[in-house]
DNA sequence: TCCAGGACTGAGCAAGCGCTTAGGGCTGTG
DNA sequence: CACAGCCCTAAGCGCTTGCTCAGTCCTGGA
């Protein structure tokens, strides 16, 4: 059972080679969100792969090193989805529809990756750990973008773009805290909720 | 240095008696928020508060014990401020702005304390988490109640009550998360800022 | 058939963990 | 002064942790 939903997290991580290396990403993606970082052993990470303790550090060299490699690739996927609403076409108030709903959704179908990215950022080594701000910097800044643009052209109404950029990105950031598989919204009801909502946060929504 | 900062923490915990005591619980929240439950050792919490490891065990039967103390304060607290928000004078804009303006910016002032109760739930044992699970229970329906009366009212333009009551929360709590005190923000901007930003997502900002 | 090389395991090390215990030094009361 | 009761410490117990290492198994090219 807990190797069957290792398994399914891995699909996440189907680049990942070689399949070993792919199956112990996947179950410290699993442990990671249940328990926390630092409460998971290493032990219990090998155990879901179906592997000895001592097959890990054939693959990664440190168990932070596995959170490090979650870590870059979670914040690269949702640095990227930004950057895809960011650049596209229409409005502002499209493009923050557009970007809301993408990464919140985001947020509650990769809860566990999500999770990780988000609250374990404490666990990173100090290297790492600014190799990481750099890209969450990036994902601001994108957002914040997107805001000041409506701003400007009058489609939206802020007293504060940097406070209410934070706001938005703090709102769905939170989502992977909350959301749960077998709670009553789906990942695409909660991205369709949120981007009405921030819409009515920055005053631009349709009527 | 690490001394003053605890009794400057236990200033919230004046109430907790003896003195001893009081050291150890700001000690523990001091830790707790800035390593997280797990990565704390009894032996740093008594260190805090300048005591040896033991000494710790005289007050407290263990480290989950501790845990469960901050949090069911912490709730409390959080549950009083709704509370009194929700039962004050005034439409449901007025208890809406005055709820988010004083649960946010609670959450930004006594950010190491909050961050505790919203991010280390999964470290109680499971009797205590079902303590800690009805205060929250109380806190949301309090504020749904707002909303919901907003909506009966007229007031607002709310589709999903129970979502919006969600994010409305997820957004204040969250301020736990990237707060910090020598950001360029203080609680009570923070606070206002949050209540405007609300008023908007419930389409009933003030022109 | 042989053997090189990568994947993996069983056993275990040093360090650190939560927590306990035996005992010492205060303080207030008679 | 005697002493009970509380607060506290030094020492350390039993266990778990992240991680290592010697050696086994398996695969594929010569």
């Amino acid at each position: 059972m807990g190797a069957e939903r290792a398994d399914e997290a891995a699909g996440e991580w189907a680049e990942v080679a070689p399949d070993a290396a792919q199956r112990l990403v996947g179950a410290a993606v699993e442990a990671f969100a249940e328990r926390g970082y630092h409460a998971t052993t290493t032990r219990d990470i090998a155990g879901r792969a179906g592997m000895s303790p001592a097959a890990l550090y054939i693959h990664y060299k440190t168990k932070e090193e596995l959170l490090y490699r979650i870590s870059v690739t979670g914040h690269e996927r949702a640095l990227k989805i930004m950057a895809a609403a960011a650049g596209a076409e229409g409005t502002a108030a499209d493009r923050l529809r557009c970007a809301v709903r993408a990464f919140a959704s985001w947020h509650a179908e990769r809860h566990t990756t999500a999770r990780i990215i988000q609250y374990e950022l404490k666990a990173l080594s100090e290297e790492h750990y600014a190799e990481i701000a750099d890209l969450r910097r990036k994902t601001d800044r994108l957002l914040r973008e997107i805001i000041q643009d409506g701003a400007d052209a009058g489609e939206f109404t802020v007293r504060d773009v940097p406070g209410t950029t934070l706001a938005v990105l703090s709102l769905c950031v939170d989502v992977a805290r909350w959301f749960t598989a077998d709670g009553k919204r789906t990942p695409d009801q909660v991205g369709e909720l949120y981007a009405d909502l921030v819409l009515g946060m920055v005053g631009a929504r349709r009527p």
